[in-house]
RNA sequence: GCGGGUGUGGUGAAAUUGGUAGACACGCUAGACUUAGGAUCUAGUGCCGCGAGGCGUGGGGGUUCGAGUCCCUCCACCCGCACCA
């Protein structure tokens, strides 16, 4: 075989591997580049050809800056908690350390014959007590943590403190639940009277004990434990956060997924949310994410306003982004699950009330969110005041009230508003019109700039000088104030799980302190399932079983699937520190990561809490920047293709797919590794499965059976998984890096379809040729470079060089082929021409580039070698085959100097015997000249 | 409903600022070489038409000497959000 690719990248991956080449140091002297991938899961499955698409793309985006002199860090290593191992170990009982660290191997396996250039002595995993251990301390600088709105950042909470001490909780402006008192228990804290609404003094601080300091405490924190409505999974006996839950089942299984009130840790993520939002703006993501993104945050400016209660001291407050529609509001809408419900209903309607609560409860989430038409709701019987006029305003409940949004109750204003309208008409509330010349009766009007009437101070005014103006009066008189809210939740982050990280936490009379005597690891639990009771699977542990024990009892949850990865880009820089998560100089030289590789289907998880968790850690200056991923471009998903066969109803009989119309067929898939260029192999295919043994075939008239397909999901079930290991053994991981490029652009999702490798693997051994006789011995010529040689170059280096700056890596591929193609046509077989070609190769074809250089007579790498050069001067023409248009369509070419101005080739063009055909005699009205480009003859 | 994206030959696709639509590759057709190889080479291959020629980038309209590219409008598919107050 003339090109042997098992051997040369067999060779060069041991030799790579012993020489170190991939091994990167921090060098002041050098720029650097930051090149990751997202981090993979190791699951036992392996990889299919899908999954490298993303890796193959940075790797070769990581080379080609190497060749620019950039010092790049390029890592891999995996985020090994996680469900799947710990399914298994309740399967089987097999501790998933094991599974873990098999799946690990296999897939370290299947990366390394791709021939990836990661320094792998960065390695991380996340299930490691030494990756984990500094998840564990940045949880714990959270847990120490509260946010200052003054100085819009995180502070330490001992700055708190301090303010407490000083003046008591007066100058404190923090982020936090505006009604967080109304969650302490009043029997701990007898100093605080009746009507404490969260406002202490300094004495009063100082005059609490250590257990009531920590309760208020708790309330401050970056991570905090919190009673909060949870989905609750029963199935996985664990709380999903919002984005595990897709149409009100988990994302991992499809378990059904229920509300439940449960004790959890919570991330302050919307400490974060305005800065998340803005400094969107200052990242390169795709548009799409970035809305995703903006969308999940949900921004929204208003008013919050407070509505008394006929006959009671509470007040309801609603979230409003129209606050000059405060005097067309004509009813209340509480969601069935707002708490004052229960309170506020009047004996008359007790029954109803109640009966509708539980309607609404028992509906699921997804049942409520799909019925939009059908309008429900219940009078309580309550009345609220308006704030201005004092008018008395009914309180009802309906279930297009969120609990879950703003505060979970509306004020109904049915002129302004198309929802509370067509509540009022289904239950003929009044709607008042408030517009000015504006008809309501058939439905409400959006519109804000329409002067308001009938308005008391409104009347006259619009858009946001009456929502200033009513924001204004709100404040005046005590019952209300401007807000923004967002639709982004604080994050749940406390699993019931094992294969999890432990917290590094204790609880001391039902207070949780953090353990900082020594890491808290996993302890051993004879079972992986919750006790009998129902705590997590950790509480089986006894105390002895942990190599810690502090307090009454350790915390028994374990952290989320995305603790993490919110931060090993972080760790990559550092994976060997002891002494902390990654050492401040070093952060400083990698910085952020230039380039991003990876699926979208994080926008709303990893994406989002890797930003929040970098803008806490740079609030605390132990890194220097506010973004984690400068530049991030997605991969799209790569689909199977199945294959089809026909088989003739109630017979074993198959058809081929030219003739299937001519019978009453049934289609069935049949393994892609059978089928090529959709002609079944028939044999393979009797031998396949025992029921197939004697079918019989129906061919096409080149005696061959053709297959149908189908684009669908990559699965087992389709038999249409195609691995990169047979690709690899067939045709080498070199044509598999440029395949998976060559197949299109990297973002658009595409079929998966080995038609076409062969093209590629082609590509390879023409390329192999230029630097062979037909013997396969090397064959080089020192003679110097023909023009047309030079310019088949340097119109490589060019275009390859563009693309990959651009991030088209399809298009580099075809640009190869074509040097390839004309150097093979000159014969050409000269160095100085094939080792820039050969520099050129090696980042998408790394192997072979390194067994060409070596037999080029070189002793040192492809890989350091610097990026050819491009010369202009190379691709400078004399002449051109100028296009002539008539009226805009192409008619004929006409060869001319590119020496000439456009007068002269206008006349060139005219005088041409074709123009005059298309001219009839006419004189041209006007004669566009663009040079080197076209001519267009307008007649 | 709102937001984002996509739509080009039989197939994957290319066309970077408006300037030769379909590069490159697969497949297909014909031929050469060959004692069979999933080999190589040559020529052809958008569609209609014998041809001259006509038509062609989801449909319709517009701007322009010139539109896959810009504008308007409609359609289809994919993704995200969705009673958001």
């Amino acid at each position: 075989m003339e090109y042997d690719f098992n051997a040369i990248e067999k060779k060069w991956q041991a030799k790579w591997n012993e020489n170190e080449t991939y091994r990167v140091t921090e060098d002041p002297a050098k720029k650097k580049f930051y090149v990751l991938d997202m981090f993979p899961y190791p699951s036992g499955a392996g990889l299919h050809v899908g999954h490298p698409l993303g890796y193959i793309a940075s790797d070769i985006f990581a080379r080609y800056k190497r060749h620019q002199g950039f010092n790049v860090l390029h890592p891999m290593g995996y985020d090994s908690f996680g469900l799947p191992a710990e399914q298994y170990a309740i399967e089987t009982g097999q501790h998933p350390a094991i599974t873990t660290k098999n799946n690990i191997a296999r897939y370290r396996q299947q990366l390394d014959q791709i021939g990836f250039c990661y320094d792998w002595s960065r390695e991380v995993r996340t299930s490691d007590p030494s990756y984990y251990k500094w998840t564990q301390w940045i949880f714990a600088q959270l847990f120490d943590s509260w946010y200052n709105l003054d100085t819009d950042k995180a502070e330490s909470i001992s700055t708190l403190v301090a303010k407490f001490e000083e003046n008591g909780s007066y100058n404190v402006n923090a982020s936090i639940d505006q009604e967080w008192y109304k969650h302490l228990s009043m029997d701990e804290f007898p100093l605080f009277g009746e009507h404490f609404a969260g406002e202490f003094t300094a004495t009063d601080w100082k005059s609490l004990s250590e257990k009531q300091q920590q309760l208020i405490l708790m309330n401050y924190r970056l991570t905090y434990l919190a009673d909060s409505v949870v989905n609750w999974c029963p199935a996985l006996g664990t709380v999903l956060a919002n984005d595990e839950v897709k149409d009100g089942r988990s994302e991992r299984g499809g378990h059904p997924v229920e509300q439940k009130l449960m004790r959890q840790w919570m991330m302050r993520i919307t400490a974060y949310a305005e800065r998340l939002l803005n400094d969107l703006n200052t990242i390169d993501w795709t548009d799409s994410i970035k809305e995703i993104q903006r969308n999940w945050i949900g921004r929204s400016e208003g008013a919050k306003v407070l509505f008394g209660i006929d006959g009671h001291d509470d007040m309801i407050e609603v979230f409003t982004t129209r606050p000059d529609t405060i005097f067309g509001v004509s009813f209340m809408t509480l969601a069935p699950e707002h708490t004052l419900v229960a309170q506020i209903t009047t004996s008359e309607y007790k029954a109803e009330v109640e009966a509708y609560v539980e309607k609404a409860a028992a509906r699921s989430e997804r049942d409520r969110q799909s019925d939009t038409k059908e309008i429900s709701g219940q009078f309580t019987g309550a009345y609220a005041l308006h704030p201005f006029t004092g008018k008395k305003i009914p309180i009802w409940i309906g279930d297009y009230v969120l609990a879950s949004y703003g505060t979970g109750a509306v004020m109904a204003v049915p002129c302004g508003d198309q929802r509370d309208w067509d509540f009022a008409r289904h239950f003929r509330i009044p709607i008042p019109n408030i517009f000015e010349g504006v008809n309501v009766d058939d439905e409400a009007h959006t519109d804000k700039t329409t002067p308001i009437c009938e308005s008391e101070f409104l009347n006259g005014i619009n858009g946001k000088d009456a929502i200033a103006r009513a924001i204004e009066e709100l404040e005046k008189i005590g019952a209300g104030e401007g807000k923004i809210n967002y639709r982004l939740r604080d994050a749940v982050f406390s699993r019931q799980r094992y294969w999890g990280e432990p917290f590094p936490i204790c609880y001391k009379d039902g207070v949780p302190y953090e353990v900082e005597t020594e890491q808290v690891t996993l302890p051993p639990v004879d079972k992986y399932l919750p006790t009998e009771d129902g705590e997590p699977p950790l509480a089986r542990a006894n105390q002895e079983d942990w190599n810690i024990w502090e307090g009454d009892r350790m915390e028994f949850n374990t952290m989320p699937g995305w603790a993490g990865s919110s931060w090993y880009f972080l760790r990559y820089m550092d994976p060997q520190n002891d002494a902390e998560f990654c050492s401040k100089e070093k952060a400083a030289y990698w910085g952020q990561v230039d380039l991003y590789m990876g699926g979208a289907e994080h926008a709303t998880g990893h994406l989002l809490y890797s930003r929040f968790w970098t803008k806490f850690l740079a609030d605390h200056g132990y890194i220097e920047f506010n973004e984690p991923f400068k530049r991030m471009i997605n991969q799209g998903m790569i689909q199977g293709r199945s294959s089809l066969v026909y088989r003739v109803v109630n017979t074993n009989k198959f058809v081929t797919f030219e003739k299937k119309g001519e019978y009453e067929t049934q289609t069935l898939h049949v393994d892609i590794s059978i089928v090529d260029n959709d002609i079944l192999d028939q044999d393979a295919f009797k031998q396949w499965r025992a029921e197939y043994a004697n079918a019989e075939f129906i061919l096409n008239d080149d005696g061959k059976y053709t297959c149908g397909w189908e684009i669908e999901k990559m699965s087992k079930r389709w038999y249409n998984v195609q691995t990169p290991d047979e690709l690899v053994e067939k045709y080498g991981a070199d044509t598999l890096r440029c395949y998976e490029m060559f197949l299109g652009p990297i973002e658009q999702h595409k079929p998966w379809d080995t038609k076409g490798i062969s093209g590629v693997h082609n590509f390879l051994r023409k390329f192999w040729r230029l630097f062979h006789d037909s013997d396969n011995n090397v064959q080089l010529s020192d003679d110097a470079a023909t023009a047309d040689e030079l310019k088949a170059l340097h119109k490589a280096i060019k275009k390859v060089s563009e693309d990959l700056d651009r991030f088209s890596w399809n298009t580099v591929v075809s640009a190869l082929m074509i040097a390839v193609n004309e150097l093979g046509e000159l014969n050409c077989n000269k160095r100085s021409i094939l080792e820039p070609l050969t520099v050129l190769l090696s980042p998408y074809a790394p192997h072979v580039a390194e067994e060409l250089w070596e037999r080029l007579g070189r002793t040192d790498s492809v890989v350091d070698q610097s990026w050819p050069a491009f010369n202009a001067d190379h691709l400078v023409e004399k002449a051109f085959a100028y296009p002539v248009q008539i009226n805009g369509k192409v008619r004929f070419k006409i060869d001319l100097s590119l020496d000439l101005n456009p007068g002269e080739v206008e006349k060139e063009v005219l005088a041409h015997e074709k123009a005059a055909q298309y001219l009839e005699g006419k004189e041209p009205r006007k004669v566009i000249v663009v040079p080197g480009r076209i001519v267009n003859v307008v007649v």
